[in-house]
DNA sequence: TTTAATGCAAACATTTTGCACCCTG
DNA sequence: CAGGGTGCAAAATGTTTGCATTAAA
């Protein structure tokens, strides 16, 4: 974990970029929440809730950049805004989430990163990176309402 | 093609909703595109070019209406807003977009499917949908630009 | 001390909603 | 002719950007 730092400091370095409290905080805060993806708002309420404040903007920014960085992964749970998580890319894997309590469960995909690799072959695209989302409903809500 | 339609107009007289204009105009224009992926404003200028004019509004609730019968499918293809296909569920299939030109290839998911429902199995779900999106580069733009 | 980063507010893009009027069944 | 549908404009979201100020290196 502490390694995704160091790698950070190496992106920024090597980008004539600046380290600063506030990519720190946020790059920080989403190492430390992997099972959370919380989305920009989220974030900056985490972050306050520690008296961090860090504007929005910025915000996005440092998600932005941490995205460009091959660092974080930017998640589409299918609520209309991105959520973000630690791209430690060994653990790549799809997210099964509940249509009716939201949760959100991650699973890695036996045979899925293979089956997909043979299409690229296939198609003759040279792969970058996939997103896999199951839709589905958890045994608490199948249980609680029918 | 034209017995969608006719799905389309069961769903609605079971729900106690109307035929109208604009929902055989959008959800004709859905199903004349399939490998298009138009979002609503591609839609609305599609229309617009055959003298038929509807509001965006409108083509909204028609797209939130077809999605929620399951006759039309919300795709996202990373480009932030929701792009639009015809669901005839026979041909599920995975979308491979190129990062560089921005092509959209569907194919389909040999083995995927299977074990996405074995995931589902394993963790309790009762799957309802899922979505995969595959990034890379294609042919073209490997052999045009290195 | 130089150059990048921040915060704020304004701008943007996409999608939703309130309401007066219109049309389908 | 009753109840849903439409268009328009306004609002709601989520995200980006311009600019004056602050802070890394």
């Amino acid at each position: 974990m502490n390694a995704e730092f160091t790698k950070f400091q190496g992106y920024l370095r090597s980008h004539g970029l600046k380290m600063t409290r506030a990519r720190e905080l946020v790059f920080r805060e989403i190492l430390s929440t992997p099972g959370i993806h919380p989305n920009a708002d989220e974030i900056r309420r985490r972050l306050r809730a520690k008296k961090k404040e860090i504007g929005l903007a910025t915000i996005y920014r440092t998600l932005n950049l941490l995205v460009r960085s091959g660092l974080v992964t930017a998640v589409d749970l299918g609520e209309g805004h991105s959520h973000f998580e630690p791209d430690w890319n060994e653990t790549a894997h799809g997210h099964l989430i509940c249509l009716s309590c939201g949760r959100v469960q991650e699973f890695a995909q036996a045979g899925i990163r293979e089956a997909i690799h043979r299409i690229g072959e296939e198609k003759g695209y040279r792969l970058d990176k996939f997103s896999l989302q199951v839709f589905g409903f958890c045994r608490d809500c199948e249980t609680n309402r029918g």
